[in-house]
RNA sequence: GGUGCCGUAGCCAAGCGGUUAGGCAAUGGUUUGCAAAACCAUCACACACCGGUUCGAAUCCGGUCGGCACCUCCA
C-alpha cells in the first residue's frame, strides 16, 4: 500500500518512496527549550508520531529523529531573567517537554540529538562551507552566502529580490551592516561577555539558528534522507536555510519530502509564544486527560488551521476548552465500548456464527485514510464506525438468548488493536481512565464520590423493596447536582453531566 | 509589495470531476419499574458570491468579497 503525502518542495502530493527500500529515515525539527510546551507544539509532534506509527504499521523500519535546541538566544534572555544558567534551564524544560510529549501518548524519538553535544559538527559544517565559498566569516559572526546558491528559495517558492527585508520589524541589531546581503544569515555568532559560547576557528561564539539542525540531521541521517517535517511556520526562513547550508556543502538534496503542519488558531490568528495567545500542554492537562487533547489534534487535517475555543468565568479565568471535552467524552465512549467487549461472557460467544465482513475490513480503511496524506480526520470516521458496530455487538450479547459470533469479536478486537498502534488511541487501560475521568469531574464539581455511592446503596436498597418512589426521589436529588445514575445488568454505574 | 492558505448544512469537519464521509447538538423510535448508556431514524436535495469549461463542478479555470499565514522569534 503506497502512502501519499504533500510535499512542500513541489507543493504536491506525492507517493511516499523512501530511498532504501523497506527503510525510512525521518527528522522532525524538535523544540527551543526556553519555555514549557504549548497546544501548538504538541499538535506538531502528535502529527509526527501518528505518521510514525503509521509508517511502522506499514511494515517500514523507521527511524526517527526529532532534536532539541538547547542553546539559543531565547534560552539566554530567559535565563538570565530567572537568574539561572541557560544550560539548566533547558535541561529543565527538555525534562518537562519530554513528560508532556509522553502523556500524550507520543513515541519517543529514536533519537533525541541536542545542539550542546554537536559543535564539532557543527563547526566542521561552517568550515566546509567558508571553503567552498558559501559563507563568510565577518567580525566574529560567520555569515551563509545566499546568492552563492542560486535554487535559494525552493522550498517556500519565493525569490531573493521579493523578499521584504524587515517585514516583521526585527532588523537593526547591528548584524545587517556585517552582511552582504540581507537575507544572509548568521551560521555562527560571536559570543558576549558571560555568555554560553564555545572555542572556534572564528573566535568564542555559538552557533546561529538553523545550523544545528543541518548539522544534526545530516550525523545522524546522512547527507540526504527521506522526509523532514515541522510546523508551517518553519518552512521560511529555518528550512529554507537549511536546505541552503545543507546543499550547498555537500551538493546533494537534503530531504526529498518537506512536510509542514498548520497552527493551532486563537480567535483565527496563529497561536504562538510571541504573541501572548497561547496554553501550555500542562494548562490543559489540568482541565481534560492528555489523550484528549491528543484526540483533538487528530479531529482536524494536519495542514488545515485548527481553531481552539474556551470558556471564561467571571473573573475571565480559564474554566475550560469545550472542543477538548467533547473529545474527552468521545474518549469515554472508545473506553466504555472496549470495557464492554471485554466483559462479554463466554455462554455469549458463539464459535461458528458468521461475521459480517465490513468488521474485518475495518483496520485496512484506517490504514488507507492514513495512506492518503494522514488523513486523521476519516481515520476517526472509521473509529466511529467501530464503535457503532462494537456496541452493537455488546447490546447483542446483552439481550435475552442473544450470542454473539467469535469472529466478529475477534475481527474488533483487532480493529481496536489497529487503533491503538495508528492512531495512538485507546492505549490506556479502560477501568483506569474512566474512573481518573470521572474522579476528576467530581471534583471539578465539588462532589464527595463516597456520599455519592453512599446514595446509590441508599436507592439500590430501595428499588429492592420496590420503593420506586425513593429511589426516583434519589436519581432526581443526585441529577440535581450533575449526577446521572445508570443502571445496568452489573449494578448501577455514575457520571457527570 | 511578494508568496501561499482558507470560506461546506445549527456547530465542528472530510472531500481533489460523477456512488450516504464522520462527529456534536436537536427531534422521534427501540430498550428501561423510571432513567441513562447503547442502537436505529430524521435534520442533510450543504458547499462565500459572479461568470466560464464539461454530458456532469463543493471539486477545474477567471474574477469578486471576507478571513488568515509567511517575508530572518515561532511547531
Amino acid at each position: 500500500m503506497a502512502q501519499k503525502f504533500h510535499n512542500t518542495l513541489s507543493d504536491r502530493l506525492e507517493v511516499f518512496e523512501p530511498a532504501e527500500p523497506g527503510k525510512v529515515r525521518i527528522y522532525v525539527c524538535g523544540p527551543t527549550v526556553y519555555d514549557y510546551a504549548h497546544l501548538g507544539h504538541i499538535r506538531a509532534y502528535v502529527v509526527y508520531d501518528v505518521m510514525v506509527r503509521h509508517l511502522r504499521q506499514s511494515g517500514l523500519l523507521v527511524q526517527y529523529v526529532r532534536n532539541i535546541t538547547d542553546i539559543d538566544d531565547k534560552i539566554i534572555k530567559r535565563a538570565s531573567e530567572l537568574g539561572e544558567s541557560p544550560l539548566a534551564l533547558a535541561a529543565r524544560f527538555t525534562a518537562a517537554f519530554q513528560e508532556d510529549l509522553q502523556r500524550v501518548l507520543c513515541v519517543a524519538p529514536d533519537l533525541e540529538p541536542k545542539v550542546t553535544e554537536h559543535l564539532p559538527e557543527i563547526i566542521a559544517l561552517i568550515e566546509r562551507l567558508c571553503a567552498k565559498g558559501a559563507a563568510y566569516a565577518a567580525d566574529g559572526d560567520v555569515y551563509f552566502d545566499v546568492q552563492a546558491f542560486p535554487d535559494y528559495g525552493k522550498l517556500s517558492h519565493r525569490k531573493v529580490a521579493d523578499l521584504e527585508f524587515g517585514a516583521s520589524g526585527r532588523l537593526g541589531d547591528g548584524e545587517d551592516q556585517k552582511k552582504r546581503h540581507p537575507a544572509d544569515f548568521a551560521l555562527w555568532k560571536a559570543s558576549k561577555p558571560g555568555e554560553p559560547s564555545w572555542q572556534s576557528p572564528w573566535g568564542p561564539g555559538r552557533p546561529g539558528w538553523h545550523i544545528e539542525c543541518s548539522a544534526m540531521c545530516m550525523r545522524h541521517l546522512g547527507e540526504s534522507f527521506d522526509l523532514h517535517g515541522g510546523g508551517l511556520d518553519l518552512v521560511f526562513p529555518h528550512h529554507e536555510n537549511e536546505i541552503a547550508q545543507s546543499e550547498a556543502a555537500t551538493g546533494k538534496p537534503l530531504a526529498r519530502l518537506w512536510v509542514h503542519n498548520g497552527f493551532i488558531e486563537v480567535n483565527k490568528e496563529k497561536m504562538s509564544k510571541s504573541l501572548g495567545n497561547f496554553f501550555t500542554a500542562r494548562e490543559c492537562f489540568r482541565r481534560v486527560e492528555p489523550e484528549a487533547v491528543r484526540y483533538f489534534v487528530l479531529t482536524t487535517h494536519y495542514r488545515a488551521p485548527l481553531s481552539l475555543d474556551w470558556t471564561v468565568g467571571e473573573k475571565g479565568e480559564v474554566t475550560g476548552f469545550p472542543q477538548i471535552e467533547e473529545c474527552e467524552r468521545r474518549l469515554d465512549y472508545l473506553y466504555s465500548t472496549k470495557q464492554r467487549i471485554a466483559s462479554i461472557a463466554p455462554g455469549r460467544i458463539d464459535p461458528s456464527a458468521p461475521v459480517e465482513p465490513e468488521l474485518r475490513e475495518l483496520p485496512a480503511r484506517l490504514s488507507a485514510a492514513l495512506d492518503d496524506d494522514l488523513n486523521m480526520p476519516v481515520a476517526l470516521a472509521v473509529t466511529a464506525d467501530l464503535l457503532k458496530r462494537a456496541n452493537d455487538l455488546a447490546d447483542l450479547a446483552s439481550r435475552k438468548q442473544g450470542k454473539v459470533s467469535q469472529g466478529a469479536l475477534t475481527a474488533v478486537r483487532a480493529a481496536f488493536t489497529a487503533l491503538g498502534t495508528e492512531l495512538g488511541l485507546g492505549l490506556d487501560d479502560p477501568q483506569a481512565f474512566l474512573a481518573r475521568v470521572r474522579s476528576r469531574r467530581a471534583l471539578a464539581l465539588g462532589l464527595s464520590e463516597a456520599e455519592i455511592e453512599a446514595l446509590i446503596v441508599e436507592r439500590f436498597e430501595a428499588r429492592k423493596n420496590r420503593s420506586f418512589a425513593r429511589a426516583d426521589e434519589i436519581r432526581a436529588q443526585l441529577l440535581r447536582t450533575g449526577v446521572e445514575l445508570m443502571d445496568g445488568a452489573e449494578g448501577t454505574t455514575w457520571r457527570l453531566l
